[in-house]
DNA sequence: CGCAGGTTTGACTTCACTCAATCGGCGTGG
DNA sequence: CCACGCCGATTGAGTGAAGTCAAACCTGCG
């Protein structure tokens, strides 16, 4: 029971979550940039950290998707990012976390320790200039976000969406990780509101659907446009 | 002529603005850490950076407010963020500046080179985590941003926008350093409705008005209720 | 005092939301 | 292997909040 021993000694990562086995202990975070770790799996809409916990960890994906939000008192819900494989997510101004973060999907996360972390960027300035980076970054893709929630409409938002996760896709096929909820709480609208957008997009023959979760995207240049 | 030759010798910072003396030619910009530094005044409304300009300079604000923001093609403008004095801006991960800044109200600036910047961070642990820690805090308020463009009213979004700029107003009172239009830009809203949240705020006993510009808040209690 | 800009107000329109019914795909169990 | 049931997604009808267009109103300034 090593694995348990070590998690304890780390001070509990949250309630839910398991310990996997994990290559040698270390995550490669960004540029070359590796610290000790240990890894996780979270099941399909298993919190990873609540807001105001405390942000003990810093988190990498491994495999799966990662939603991070915010809520108002009466329920609603603001989803700020989606985090996929490779991205790291967590890192905090504060002691505390100022969203909440869960599972999409089935996900396999590296936490490492946020001091640990810190321990490094106080000796190897490539470290923390890394730590630098991905803060900026993450930055300058909410701005873009804010650009499309404060000014864009319905079919706009969507069309935004489903160009950002085809960019990474050659062939223009995508199979959406998440359900119309997390979408419509991403992009500020509702299940009805994105289900139309994408009618209208199918019907504009900008895209092709089997099923609500397989996409094709049959014309990126008419999609880019819908961004205006 | 000192002055000129000094500014070309920096690689001219954008078209606009006028260098400005300066104490000792350095900014403090946050925890202590210092760096050379020149100032320059620009008017009202006018460009400090362009979107896809080269990121060459950091800025802090010594007196004023300034804007950034992003545009679709059509025109329509989203207000990303207000800085106000003491605030740093214009960090950026890449070559170029994503937003474009523009000063609300006549400002003076303080620039630093970001290449200097880099070489402190480089040498000085405590500056790079001062450049870390300043790109999570503009994280932090943007994603409590992306909320209220995504899920919150007409009135709910005037609100927060008013209990953000009171904070720092004991008494209640405070001054709009910017137009209508700058506070719909960034609201995600139109002038129209957000004169009719104000009137409506007025109404209700939450707030007072002398002129557009002049803003007193009666009840900050009630103010946070309308943002739920 | 009068002009010009920005702001407020009013009437009407539009887009997205709400509520409700139907559809469809997936997983389970017969 | 197929039928059924359930959950999520789609579609439709009606409503409502914010947008648009236009007019009137301040207010600060020449």
């Amino acid at each position: 029971m090593r694995s348990y021993e070590s998690h304890a000694e780390l001070g509990g990562a949250g309630i839910g979550g398991r310990l996997a086995p994990f290559a040698d202990g270390l995550v490669a975070l960004s540029l070359g940039v590796t610290a000790p770790a240990f890894a996780m799996v979270f099941d399909r809409n298993e919190e990873i950290y609540g807001e105001q916990e405390a942000a003990d960890f810093v988190y990498k994906v491994i495999s799966g998707v990662v939603r991070t939000y915010r809520m108002l008192n009466d329920g609603r819900r603001q989803i700020v990012a989606f985090y996929y494989a490779g991205d790291v997510f967590g890192l905090e101004a504060g002691e505390l976390h100022s969203y909440c973060a869960e599972a999409v999907t089935e996900c396999r996360i590296a936490l490492t320790r946020r001091r640990g972390l810190e321990r490094i960027a106080n000796e190897d300035v490539a470290a923390a200039r890394m730590l630098w980076g991905l803060a900026v970054r993450d930055a300058q893709r909410l701005g873009e976000h804010m650009l499309l929630l404060g000014r864009k409409g319905a079919v706009e938002r969507v069309a935004g969406f489903l160009h950002q996760l085809v960019g990474h896709s050659p062939n223009g096929r995508l199979k959406l990780p998440m359900s119309r909820i997390d979408i419509a709480d991403y992009l500020g609208l509702t299940i009805e509101s994105v289900s139309r957008s994408m009618t209208r997009l199918e019907r504009d023959g900008v895209i092709a659907m089997a099923g609500a979760r397989n996409v094709e995207v049959r014309d990126r240049v008419a999609l880019e446009s819908y961004e205006d």
